[in-house]
DNA sequence: TTGTATGCGTTATCAC
DNA sequence: GTGATAACGCATACAA
């Protein structure tokens, strides 16, 4: 017996599709025998709506997509899973799909999930090519960003500000007596996240009235923080500190300052950003930026939902980012 | 205006739906001059289809489903980055929920993954109800069973053995000179790899002639992972070494014994599970065991890809789990 | 190669 | 309250 389907589900209650249909979604417009009959059959049936022909019927998914640019580390899982919780929690689905930082990659997800029919967009950072958000627009598509602060009015965004993060912690190390900083941050392109931060930084040093910082991308793995942390300690002239636009890469970092012999933070200093579970492990643990993963998988899930169903664009939200006192920093040694 | 639909497309390239519905899915079957028209109108338009539609009239979705425990930490990170691009490149979407490592919620989530129509599904361990295979069998929906080896044939799996690994990491630590040995698991209800993780070093002990091995249940974060070994080590005889079910758990572990002053390896070995990013950067660095992770994604994306098209169910395959030597795990002290 | 026509499973608009 | 029945957007068998 294959699937069945509602046809078969209104025969076997002695009663018509419609009333089927009634008896799933507006109980309460059916009467109680009636329903108790159609849900006996549902039951014997072990019948499940089919998800297209409801997509169809109701122009409606019950669906929410989330583009991120991965799931291989820690740094969106957080978010990710509350989101879900969330959304979850009111019978909405999340459909997941990375980009791998890649912009063309990330434009081919997100018209598949529009084409899926999502009903809203969960994105990450606001840098992508307008036509896109043409598309969205001209759809009428709610979306939401995240892990930024401005969308410059254009986007509901939920996040925090990039900038004013980097320049706390370049203040920070500054504070705490360092005048020789470098900088590692994820590959700028497309990722407005790791440019915002490189920028604030640099900004910050300008202000500070430190040399131009010197600032090296390498991509997002543990051991491309590591080499980008050697370039720096084996060429020029030796930082005191070197902060990492997250924590993979100030990970990948301390690995190659223990294998040239330096020991954090007393030869060198090393500060992380997002705060996963990653830094709270690593020896020294490291001094680094909460990011408020939670509360934006939860504000997202919120407004994301208000906006499907009241149809009235929400506010955007910024939060804080906290400075997360570890052992990686310390003042430089004379 | 609203969403563009095929028939609009085929109305701007004046053709047919049908040849525009040709044009998109079989470009071979129709003129290359009518194809850049159809094209054409559908940049223009920007249209994209209709998943629904699709779905309803070709019965498929082109959608892989997978419930996993959780995407808070990065367990099954690796595994579904590989499984989602494997997928990706064959055109077919993979949809993630997750199920907090709880049976209810897992069940629901498959079913709102059945009901969403994929076309197969994903699913970690192979303990779960049997109404829900039973609803797939009846369905004759594909899945394929990942961190497992034996589904007893009644399941595809793609795997690894839990309880040899197990065994394996007794036998190490065994080797290594332990004797007094603990081991902090997973919450087992539910969970056949962390059961059989338990079993395997279980009974591994019994083997050896150790005395009857302590296991302490933990749920999977970090800070249960360091309440579990502090409880281990805090009462009844102090073990000299602890294997754990996951690095996460080992991390936590590798916390505790570090308050109570204890240094990791010289006075408590530590072993973890899994090889996830985190087992490099602890202090010491993990010594543990790598679990297939690329592979598993790799090889679930082709079996499952293979089984939707030729309806022909794959065979299961079992990995091996590799023994990874870095720096938790010494000699017990005199 | 292209067009016509039908059906996919559900919801929603009508009558009754 | 309930039952016909018309969309919904697309793929496909069939005809041309």
């Amino acid at each position: 017996m294959p699937t069945p389907t509602l046809e078969d589900v209104a025969r076997h209650a002695g009663v018509s599709t419609a009333t089927v249909s009634r008896a799933i979604n507006t109980p309460d417009r059916v009467q109680e025998q009636t329903r108790l009959r159609v849900e006996a059959a549902i039951k014997t049936l072990s019948y499940t709506p089919n998800f297209g022909g409801q997509a169809l019927a109701s122009r409606r998914t019950n669906t929410v997509g989330a583009v991120i640019p991965t799931m291989d580390n820690a740094i969106f899982g957080q978010a990710l899973q509350v989101l879900e919780e969330s959304l979850a929690r009111e019978g909405v689905t999340l459909l997941v799909a990375t980009s791998q930082y890649n912009r063309e990659r990330e434009e081919a997800q997100v018209r598949a999930l529009v084409g899926r029919g999502v009903d809203g967009l969960i994105l990450i950072g606001a840098e992508r090519p307008p036509a896109i958000y043409d598309m969205l627009d001209q759809r009428e598509l709610p979306y939401v960003i995240l892990w930024v602060s401005s969308g410059e009015g254009r986007h509901v965004t939920i996040g925090f500000d990039n900038d004013a993060a980097a320049r706390m912690v370049v203040q920070r190390v500054y504070d705490a007596g360092h005048r020789k900083i470098a900088m590692i941050v994820g590959v700028n392109a497309g990722n407005d996240r790791a440019m915002k931060r490189a920028e604030g930084a640099r900004k910050m040093c300008a202000e500070l009235g430190l040399p131009a910082l010197r600032i090296v991308e390498s991509s997002y793995t543990l051991e491309a923080g590591e080499y980008a942390a050697q370039q720096i300690l084996s060429n020029g002239e030796r930082p005191t500190a070197i902060i990492c636009g997250n924590d993979v890469l100030a990970a990948g970092a301390i690995f190659a300052a223990r294998k040239l012999g330096l020991d954090v933070p007393r030869d060198l200093s090393i500060v992380g950003f997002d705060d996963i579970d990653l830094a709270r492990v690593t020896l020294p643990p490291l001094t680094t930026v909460r990011v408020p993963h939670r509360r934006m998988g939860r504000t997202a899930a919120r407004h994301i939902l208000d906006w499907i169903r009241s149809d009235q664009r929400p506010d955007s939200v910024v939060y804080d980012a906290e400075w997360v006192e570890r052992q990686s920093l310390a003042p430089p040694a004379m």
